[in-house]
RNA sequence: GCCGCGGUAGUAUAGCCCGGCCCAGUAUGCGGGCCUUUCGAGCCCGUGACCCGGGUUCAAAUCCCGGCCGCGGCACCA
């Protein structure tokens, strides 16, 4: 074994293709290999439907990223078409926020999900309506005037006696419905399915229902509707109006697809096929919008919005410096199984770090800084040029330094190094306050197993502060970056040497990064 | 409590439908080494898993039964 660790890898691989010819090709097309999603059923290339379909009273955040990428990816695969549909009919206990719509908007383009079509439900109430009577009038709906009466009724496998009503006259009620008759809770619109099911929450499930929206305005449509439909009502109507053919989303959704086949049913349509996943969690995020929405408003002090990168939304794990493939990655890993996984954070860390790696240009960064002096013996002024990337050694930046100027080095370099090399320039002995020369080659570094550490020439030095995310704190780490930061502005992605990457996040006079990971 | 769905290394995933090619593949993590003007990347070697118990079978991660554990649901939320 030491044996074959003696000899470099170009000649490792050299041996092993030589060798073993069939074990090498088998290495390559196993690195190739892209995880694809399994076929979906009854799937027609040109003729699948999909939908992402959230709720925009938050932004989205990793959880909603899987069906978002699930199946975006699929509608790619089948040529299909993907459908965004904003699903807000409850301005009373998820009020939809405004800026929602286009936040989410912005996130799924920013992760590549593009889409071809794009509803509001709020803005489609007469469809749902209309569909109302209609299965009112096929005498598979009713309105429940009872109140919380016909709620208790049920729950005893027995029914408010508006039940048994004809049509035309459930039909009268729910236009006294829309006439605003009734107050909230006194009358709701059922969907018949059977009064004493096992499970009471499919007993003659709520259709519609009533909402003050003096009270509980929409954000889009105000005060104008007071008749809402529930999800699984409006759910059904879009997703067979829209011609959706497969509905791919989480397991929560199991029960509301039996609730969603009684539409089907009663309209005589085709219902779509149905395919649920597991839930995802991201290992040591935040991922739940009501306990961020909650953490934003309870500490607003603590907190910078919601993007701030402790968060598992899709802006906060953009501004931490997680790239859109990573995440996409990473979704693709998981798959469509129905188990629930956690997202390992080394393992999105790890697929980013190897995508910021090829892009992120590499700047020296020293942290809790220590100032010293330069005694300089090979010439009076010596001149680093180091490149900014290693994979483009033509792109480099020259730092100049003369006998007496002062550089800063990072305090655990300094502290645990008696000779080091600074990178690009020199090798030094650290004695006290001042860092005396000895033998500038590079060839003597590495004899001497000299640390290549990182350096900034102090009169360029720029105050530059780390924010790194540690659980639910941010962490704060100073000191001072190399001249050349300053050519670069908010939002790109650099890699300080010997310390992490990282996501520039305000760019002035000082600078303050996001520390995305090692 | 009731109903549903699951359980492959620390994490994620392949294999399970159509039992043998699986003393279980891959990625990440971890340990060691090579390379390299970064503690990054790359390369090599190693490490570690079929929830438990029965059954069927020449043969079970794969099929059957029971148990245990986990998740989801049981709203006039989505």
């Amino acid at each position: 074994m030491s044996e074959v660790n003696s000899i470099s890898p170009e000649v490792q691989r050299r041996i092993l293709e030589e060798e073993y010819p069939e074990l090498a090709e088998f290495r390559a097309s196993g690195r190739a290999e892209e995880r694809s999603l399994p076929p979906l059923p009854n799937a027609m290339e040109g003729k699948v439907r999909l939908r992402f379909a959230p709720n925009p009273d938050f932004v989205i955040h990793m959880g909603n990223a899987r069906p978002a990428i699930i199946n975006h990816e699929y509608a790619k695969m089948y040529r299909g078409a993907l459908i965004l549909r904003f699903e807000d009919t409850d301005p009373r206990t998820k009020t939809p926020l405004k800026e929602a719509y286009d936040l989410i908007k912005e996130d799924l383009k920013w992760l590549g999900v593009s889409w071809d079509e794009e509803y509001i439900q709020s803005l489609r109430m007469e469809v749902f309506y209309k569909v109302a009577r209609e299965a009112i009038a096929r005498d598979c709906a009713y309105v429940d005037n009872c109140g919380d009466e016909g709620k208790r009724l049920l729950s005893e496998g027995r029914h408010c006696p508006s039940r048994d009503y004809p049509p035309e006259e459930s039909l009268e009620l729910f236009d006294r419905m829309l006439d605003g008759v009734f107050g909230e809770g006194e009358a709701v619109l059922r969907m018949k399915t059977d009064p004493r099911h096992p499970n009471p929450s499919l007993r003659d499930w709520v259709a519609m229902r009533i909402i003050d929206t003096e009270k509980h305005p929409h954000p889009l449509v105000g005060s104008r509707y007071v008749v809402w439909p529930t999800y699984n009502f409006a759910v059904s109507v879009d997703d067979h109006l829209m011609g959706v053919t497969h509905v791919l989303r989480g397991k929560e959704h199991q029960l509301n697809t039996e609730k969603q086949l009684a539409v089907y049913r009663c309209m005589g349509w085709r219902p779509p096929e149905f395919i649920h996943f597991g839930r995802l969690k991201l290992e040591g995020f935040i991922l739940s919008k009501s306990k961020i929405r909650k953490l934003i408003e309870e500490k607003p002090d603590e907190f910078l919005g919601y993007d701030d990168p402790r968060f598992g939304t899709i802006a906060g794990l953009r501004r931490r410096g997680i790239l859109p493939e990573a995440i996409r990655e990473v979704i693709m890993q998981v798959g469509v199984k129905p188990t629930d996984a956690t997202i390992s954070w080394a393992n999105l860390a790890s697929i980013n770090r190897k995508l910021l790696d090829k892009r992120a240009d590499r700047i020296m960064f020293v942290e809790d800084p220590v100032r010293l002096k330069l005694s300089l013996s090979s010439s009076k002024c010596l001149e680093a040029r180091i490149p900014y990337h290693p994979d483009r050694p033509e792109r480099v930046r020259a730092i100049e330094v003369c006998d007496g100027d002062s550089v800063l080095l990072s305090r655990s370099d300094y502290t645990s190094h008696q000779q080091v090399r600074l990178m690009g320039l020199s090798n030094f002995s650290i004695e006290d306050s001042v860092l005396v020369e000895t033998d500038p080659s590079l060839d003597h570094a590495r004899r001497m197993k000299l640390p290549i550490i990182q350096w900034v020439k102090a009169s360029e030095a720029v105050k530059t502060v780390v924010l790194e995310p540690v659980e639910l704190s941010l962490k704060s780490r100073s000191g001072y970056s190399e001249g050349s930061i300053r050519g670069y502005g908010v939002d790109s992605r650099l890699q300080f040497v010997r310390f992490g990457f990282v996501r520039v996040d305000s760019a002035g006079e000082e600078y303050t990064v996001i520390y995305t990971h090692k």
